[in-house]
DNA sequence: AGCACA
C-alpha cells in the first residue's frame, strides 16, 4: 500500500488554532511563566509544559481563538520576539485544537501524598522520620512506604487536600533535616507529587506501613527491628527516641509492686517478652520489652501518669530505653524472659510476696475498653508473631475472664485503704498466692 | 528550533 499522504510531516503555517505551540522554551518551564506570557492576549485556560523529547516545549490554549491570533499576530510583526526567562520563545499554531492534558493524579490536590525519597541513602529513611516529617502539617493518618522504579517511595495520607498541599508546598524539593537522620545517612531530598489515593490500605503496623488512627492494629513481625527508632507521638509534637523497651519507675510504692503485677499492666497493651526490676535511687524502676516499638508506644501512652493502684499509690513514670533487647541471665523475682518458657527459675529468697500482704493483680486489665486476659489456660506467651494473638483479644472476649469479681480475700496492707477500682482505670486485686510458675504472669 | 508516551 503506497500512495498515502503526500502530505509533510509538519507544516509551516498553521491554520488558527486556540491552541499554541511554543519551543524552545527554558528549562523546566512553569505554567505560570506560561500563563504570564500568553496573559496580555487573553485568558490562558490551560498548559503543558515540558513537551517534547528536549521538555523544552510547551502549550498554551486560550479561551478564545481570537486571543491566540492576537498573539501570534502580536509576534509576528514584534520588533522584542517572544521571551521567558530572557530565551527568545517561537510560537505558532499547534495543529491541535485543545491541550488534552493528561491530568494525572499527580496533578489534581487531593489528601494523599506521593512521597519520592531521593538520595543514595533514601531507604534508609526510617517511616517514623517521614511521620515526623509530615505531622508538622497535621495528623497523619497513615503512611505506607515501597519500592519502585522510581525508587524509595511513601505514600502519606493527611485528613485533606488543603492539609496535604500545605505540606507538599512546604517540603517539595527539600532535604530531611539531618539530625532527624543517622549520622551515616547522607542528603534526603523529598520530592512531591499528589497521589491518586484518598484513603490507604494498612493492615499491619510494620516497618514498611503504619496506621496511626488505629493503635490496635496487629504489628506485623517485620517490623521488629532492633535499631531504636527515632520517631514521635500521635501528636506529632515531641520527638523523643522511641523504644520497644520501656522504662518505667515507681513514685508513692505504698505496695510492693512485684514482677508479676508488671507483667499483668504491661501485658494489657501486648506481649511482653521480657522484665528486668532493679532499684534506682531509693526508687524502684523496671524495663518492660514488647516485641515492637509500636506496642510499646501504645502500653507508655496509656499507662504514663496512672497509678497501678487506685489512691495515687505506685504512680508509673515511663520514658523509652535505650535497650532494644534486654539481657535476663536468670529468671527470677526481679528479672524474667517469657519468651524462653523453659529456663531455669532461680528463687532467690522466699519472695516478696510470700511475706508480705501484698496487693496485687486480678486476673484481667482494661484499660479503654480493652482486654487482655493471660489465663492459666491461655499462656501468657505469644511469640511476636503477626496478627494473631494479642490484638485479637482487643475487642474483648469475655469468655476469656477467668476469674469473678468477688470471692477476694483481700488484705489491705497496715495502715492503708484497699485499692479501689476506678472506672476506666486498671483492675487490681490482692494476691492469694505465691509467684506462679514462670511463662505465666498471672496470679491467683 | 517543529507537536504531547500509556
Amino acid at each position: 500500500m503506497a500512495s498515502v499522504s503526500s502530505q509533510p510531516q509538519f507544516r509551516y503555517t498553521q491554520p488558527p488554532s486556540k491552541v499554541l505551540h511554543l519551543r524552545n522554551l527554558p528549562w523546566e518551564c512553569t505554567e505560570e511563566e506560561l500563563i504570564e506570557l500568553g496573559k496580555p492576549f487573553g485568558k490562558v485556560v490551560n498548559t503543558k509544559c515540558n513537551v517534547g523529547a528536549n521538555r523544552n516545549q510547551a502549550f498554551i490554549e486560550f479561551a478564545d481563538l481570537n486571543q491566540a491570533i492576537a498573539m501570534i499576530s502580536y509576534y509576528a510583526s514584534s520588533s522584542e520576539p517572544a521571551q521567558v526567562r530572557g530565551k527568545t520563545v517561537y510560537l505558532q499554531y499547534s495543529n491541535r485544537q485543545e491541550i488534552v492534558n493528561n491530568k494525572t493524579a499527580a496533578d489534581v490536590a487531593g489528601n494523599v501524598l506521593l512521597v519520592t525519597i531521593e538520595g543514595a541513602d533514601a531507604r534508609l529513611v526510617s517511616i517514623d522520620v517521614l511521620h515526623l516529617v509530615f505531622s508538622a502539617f497535621g495528623f497523619v493518618h497513615k503512611i505506607t512506604t515501597f519500592e519502585k522504579t522510581a525508587g524509595f517511595q511513601a505514600l502519606v495520607q493527611f485528613s485533606d487536600a488543603e492539609t496535604a498541599t500545605s505540606a507538599k508546598d512546604a517540603l517539595d524539593g527539600r532535604s530531611i533535616p539531618r539530625y532527624l537522620l543517622p549520622e551515616h545517612v547522607g542528603p534526603c531530598t523529598l520530592r512531591i507529587t499528589y497521589s491518586g489515593h484518598t484513603d490507604l490500605s494498612v493492615k499491619f503496623q510494620s516497618h514498611r506501613s503504619r496506621d496511626y488512627t488505629n493503635p490496635y492494629l496487629p504489628v506485623a513481625s517485620s517490623a521488629i527491628d532492633g535499631s531504636g527508632q527515632f520517631g514521635m507521638g500521635l501528636d506529632g509534637k515531641k520527638l523523643e527516641p522511641e523504644s520497644n523497651v520501656l522504662l518505667a519507675s515507681i513514685e508513692n510504692m505504698q505496695y510492693a509492686v512485684t514482677l508479676d503485677v508488671l507483667h499483668m499492666v504491661f501485658s494489657a497493651f501486648g506481649p511482653v517478652q521480657k522484665i528486668a526490676m532493679f532499684d534506682k535511687n531509693g526508687g524502684l524502676q523496671a524495663l518492660i520489652q514488647y516485641p515492637d516499638v509500636q506496642t510499646a508506644v501504645v502500653a507508655k501512652e496509656a499507662l504514663e501518669g496512672h497509678c497501678i493502684y487506685d489512691g495515687g499509690f505506685c504512680k508509673l513514670h515511663i520514658s523509652y530505653s535505650r535497650h532494644t533487647d534486654l539481657s535476663i541471665k536468670v529468671n527470677n523475682d526481679r528479672s524474667r524472659d517469657y519468651t524462653i518458657p523453659n529456663a531455669p527459675v532461680v528463687e532467690t529468697q522466699p519472695s516478696i510476696l510470700g511475706q508480705h500482704p501484698v496487693p496485687s493483680v486480678g486476673q484481667a486489665v482494661q484499660y479503654n475498653g480493652v482486654q487482655y486476659s493471660p489465663g492459666p489456660e491461655q499462656p501468657v506467651m505469644h511469640q511476636p508473631q503477626p496478627q494473631a494473638g494479642w490484638a485479637a483479644a482487643a475487642p474483648a472476649a469475655p469468655q476469656s475472664m477467668p476469674m469473678q469479681m468477688h470471692n477476694n480475700h483481700y488484705m489491705p496492707p497496715p495502715g492503708t485503704m484497699p485499692p479501689q477500682m476506678a472506672p476506666g482505670m486498671m483492675q487490681f486485686r490482692p494476691p492469694t498466692s505465691t509467684i506462679p510458675p514462670y511463662g505465666s504472669g498471672h496470679i491467683r
